[in-house]
DNA sequence: CGGCTTGTTGAACGTGATCAACTGGAGTGG
DNA sequence: CCACTCCAGTTGATCACGTTCAACAAGCCG
């Protein structure tokens, strides 16, 4: 017997509400309730979801693709505050609190968007008080994890802030298999080096030490294998 | 007539509730109740309030006093993640969700914490709901001031990020008068230095130079008058 | 007053940025 | 299917800036 994944429009849209944090909580009946609030839009690799400054009606939520979530620096550079992927939410200066978004959101690639009109989710948080419970989870981890990028940009040592990072898209991003972890970058080359706040050649040359070590394996510009996973967690 | 602001131990206590953002929706009825869980507790300046990797049973909430949240990078340099002054809560790790602090958090001088024990504050919240709301609107404010120092980290450029912190600490600990903002610096300057990631010597020179530039004036250590706060602001 | 911590100043050094030239690979069109 | 283009990535050489190390000065506490 097989089994068979819908990919319909319909179940796609469906998963809109479902495998959602911060609606984990919520029954069957709820959920419906959910989905007929959802507007869906499509993003193509490269396009903008949302503006710095702008103000939007509408909570995001990612259903399918990934999202990085930037500004710019006094000197121009683009600084990428996160990276967000299924399941996560964006817009919530608009809709949690009334700010004007400060970050840009640019499609890493082609990606699903479920909106939630301002006042349906206020509707909703007001209705399931328990929805409220799983965004102050959500927050509190995004703000530890920003923490953490905070604390390894206060560290001088270069070398340390790759580990990080690739300890970072490993847990995320990586297949375990014999050799090590596979990574499928997130991120190209310049987008490494604006994520941890340094230039496209320092990233390259910096791979390149960690290949010489056999830390890790070069694998094209899309992958990278991490050989030797505990070398890299203890320079961190 | 004279206004007597009373400072009797009581009317200290009382304070410990009011005037805190996640309980201003509370009447005062709803008030007594959480004032009726609150315990009190002193700490001297340089006391550590909160470890990394420890569970605390409590919230705790500044009534008085000011606290540096920090961790250590992996070269063992401070790095401070924020300053939190009375009216705002730490040990959110503790009892917003089920996790170790992943901060130390030190007195910067002689500070009084209101605690509530966890279970004490979930029957809170789940009695008064909109408590969730105002720590929703506490934790994105959080979030996005890590964002601007995370920002402010990722620029190579030195002076834009003591720009930053000195245009932060004259909002938050500045008082205008004729000449322009003093600011009463919360932090000494190695302080200043592991709050933006780089040394005391350099907070000393760089500091040094803004003077000579007469945008601002170093008075004594304790304090800094930024005489053109526009000049400040445009380098950023 | 003396001892200790905190801050300042100077000189040399090292590391990542910058600038520039080159390479490779994906995408396009003939 | 190959040739061409163009952008991303690499590599090398130089430069600039903040760190480091060291000595000294100034505050602050008893």
């Amino acid at each position: 017997m097989e089994i068979i994944t819908c990919n319909c429009s319909d179940c796609e849209h469906r998963s809109c509400a479902r495998h959602v944090p911060i609606f984990s909580q919520l029954n069957k009946v709820q959920l419906e309730r959910v989905l007929s609030l959802i507007k869906r839009r499509k993003y193509k690799k490269g396009e903008i979801i949302l503006f710095e400054g702008n103000e939007s009606k509408n909570l995001m939520i990612i259903n399918r693709g990934k999202v990085k979530a930037y500004r710019y620096t006094p000197e121009g550079k683009e600084q990428i505050l996160s990276i967000y992927s299924s399941g996560d939410f964006i817009g919530e200066m608009n809709i949690l609190i009334n700010q004007h978004s400060t970050y840009n959101a640019e499609a890493l690639e082609n990606t699903h968007i479920c909106m939630i009109y301002k006042e349906d989710f206020e509707k909703l948080i007001h209705d399931y008080p328990d929805i409220s419970l799983n965004i102050i989870e959500e927050l509190v981890k995004r703000l530890e994890k920003t923490q953490s990028m905070l604390q390894s940009l206060g560290t001088k040592d270069i070398e340390s802030r790759i580990g990080t990072m690739l300890l970072d898209f490993a847990r995320n991003y990586g297949k375990d298999n014999k050799e090590g972890v596979l990574i499928n970058l997130p991120l190209n080359r310049e987008g490494m080096a604006n994520y941890i706040g340094v230039t496209r050649e320092t990233i390259s040359r910096k791979l390149n030490a960690l290949q010489e070590e056999s830390i890790i394996e070069i694998i094209g510009n899309k992958k990278i294998l991490v050989k030797n996973i505990e070398a890299l967690s203890q320079s961190v």
